[in-house]
DNA sequence: TATCTTCGTGAAATCGTTTACATTTGTCTG
DNA sequence: CAGACAAATGTAAACGATTTCACGAAGATA
């Protein structure tokens, strides 16, 4: 590959000045500006990135980290995606870095992400305490959160009013008529998942309704534990006649169970899931579910992330998306 | 952060031997060596990955391309998994770019990867006579090929049988006693699609039954595709008994023109799909599908590019697993 | 004792950029 | 016409590692 100083050469110039053509930095002469351009053209010149990220500590590297938690959610697939759209746009690249829930794993990967001098990152936290991204706000990196805040950091913020959509969910299920509602959480450490508790249990207080510790259930946030709390529900002497699963996966878990047992969704139990999927329609019956505008999260997410890059001082904003109750036939 | 040259000042050695400890090559003094180790502690010493991909071109950076098609296929996303767990189990890192079928996007990408000095790719081409990514073979970069070939290259490639699975599908279709078996295939262009093509063309053949051009209907891949040619296949004055959708999301497509139409499956019409997903239970009726041994593919692949970089010599591999039909009850 | 190895270490070049500073030339001002 | 200033360019020092070469000391060999 062509280096500066090959293109340098050709043009009989110096590499600062080929520098300076390619960042139009100060002034250069239009007609050396034409030879440099013609040299770097013949030698399909490519500036590496790399030499120009040690150099140029930070900022000018063009490289995010993006950090999640479980790229099997489809949650996050599309928040993914979303920050992938505007990196794309602003000639950004992503490292993507996932961490299966494992904290080992994600402080192995802050670790290299910072040795690879990432201009910024886009991260859900283990939880809000996370030692590891905090010391890396407090290193001094662009970074914002998705899904979940880091408590006492002034730190970007992307996410939904998680117990409020809860509640909502909850409110409608018990208007519809449903008496025992139960609710299969996510991992307790998440805070979305302890949000998405409260809001359930506000819901039920608020409409007059005993909560029943038999119906809560919490788990680890995987498809199986949808499968094994779903299957531990409806065991119950008196089960359920609906759930409120806690997120996409557990979703998917519970209705692997009920299909299974042959039980008619709504009749014999109806399932209003926390996080939609854009094929939410492709199950039977079609999902009622609290939709979080996953994509937009990571859009946002992106934006704000480069804003800061730019502008490093720039006060710390929480963006707070409105979720939606999209319902279908399932609820 | 600390660099190198901290780490030697305080522990009163040059760089070069800090280096050597790093490294473990050549002989250091136990002495020094301890001395060296407790400064890296002390200083939370972390080497920079950035400088030193710069100085020793290749295979030594741990950094990782991959380009995929298409991040919300979750076939890719389990690729991607298993790319991810290799890498980490071996100290890479991944650069993850998805280029959403748009060879646009695939040109950029590519460019910035070269750009990023990584060590190998991990690809799924556009096509198999794609330029560009024929181009970075010949440059010498190690890449291995995924779900498609690359036509005249001698290139490793991890994929299944496409043609012989979907063979076995539209047979067993066939032994079920559907008569009018429809294909929805995807983007013509991608070789596994016409390659699946080819399977259901075979199987109806050698079974005797007249091909019906009506019924074979070729999109873009995509979940829209899917409900679009349903939609056009269910309306067809004879509509087809049966449907073997060519991947993942036309099947998702399928389904919820079939569910919004109230027929049944499999007994107005079943559906048999290429390409199955961890939650195929969570259908109802559970999904009858191809599997694609997807999170081993992206292993696969994720250790062949590994031995590639580390043996760049060695002759290609062309590795092909075996998928599975998955009989469940759609079919 | 003179020479040869081996071991442990340091000096310095290198990777491909950016950037502070210096230099040259020409134009303008008083 | 001297001095100041601006425009256009070059020189060289970073950035943080790896790696080649050289060198001194110590031990081995003849």
């Amino acid at each position: 590959m062509a280096s500066m100083n090959d293109v340098a050469k050709r043009a009989g110039v110096s590499i600062a000045t080929v520098s300076r053509v390619l960042n139009n930095s100060e002034s250069v002469n239009e007609e050396t500006r034409m030879k440099i351009l013609k040299a770097i053209k013949e030698l399909k010149y490519q500036p590496s990135r790399v030499a120009k990220r040690l150099r140029s500590k930070t900022g000018a590297g063009n490289l995010l980290g993006v950090l999640i938690p479980d790229i099997q959610n489809p949650f996050y697939v599309d928040v993914l995606r979303g920050i992938e759209d505007v990196a794309y746009q602003n000639n950004y690249v992503i490292i993507m870095c996932n961490f299966s829930q494992d904290e080992k794993k994600e402080a192995m990967y802050l670790e290299i992400l910072e040795s690879e001098a990432i201009d910024g990152l886009i991260a859900a936290p283990a939880n809000e305490d996370d030692p590891r991204v905090k010391k890396i706000v407090r290193n001094g990196l662009p970074v914002v959160c998705v899904d979940r805040g880091l408590k006492g950091m002034d730190v970007d913020v992307v996410w939904v009013n998680n117990e409020e959509s809860a509640y909502q969910a909850v409110s409608y299920m018990i208007e519809k008529g449903y008496k025992r509602i139960a609710h299969i959480g996510g991992l307790p450490t998440i805070p979305s998942s302890r949000l998405r508790l409260d809001g359930y249990r506000k819901a039920l207080e608020d409409h007059g309704i005993q909560i029943d510790d038999s119906l809560i259930v919490q788990g680890d946030s995987s498809y199986v534990s949808g499968i094994q709390y779903t299957t531990q529900l409806l065991d119950l002497t008196t089960p359920p006649d609906a759930i409120f699963t806690g997120n996409n996966l557990i979703t998917l878990g519970a209705l692997e169970v009920i299909n299974g047992r042959k039980l008619q969704i709504p009749g014999d139990i109806a399932v209003l899931g926390f996080d939609d999927m854009n094929w939410s329609n492709a199950l039977n019956p079609p999902l009622t579910a609290v939709r979080q505008p996953a994509y937009e999260i990571g859009k946002r997410a992106g934006e704000l992330l480069i804003q800061r890059i730019n502008d490093p001082k720039r006060p710390a904003i929480q963006m707070t998306l409105n979720s939606e109750l999209k319902v279908r036939q399932s609820c």
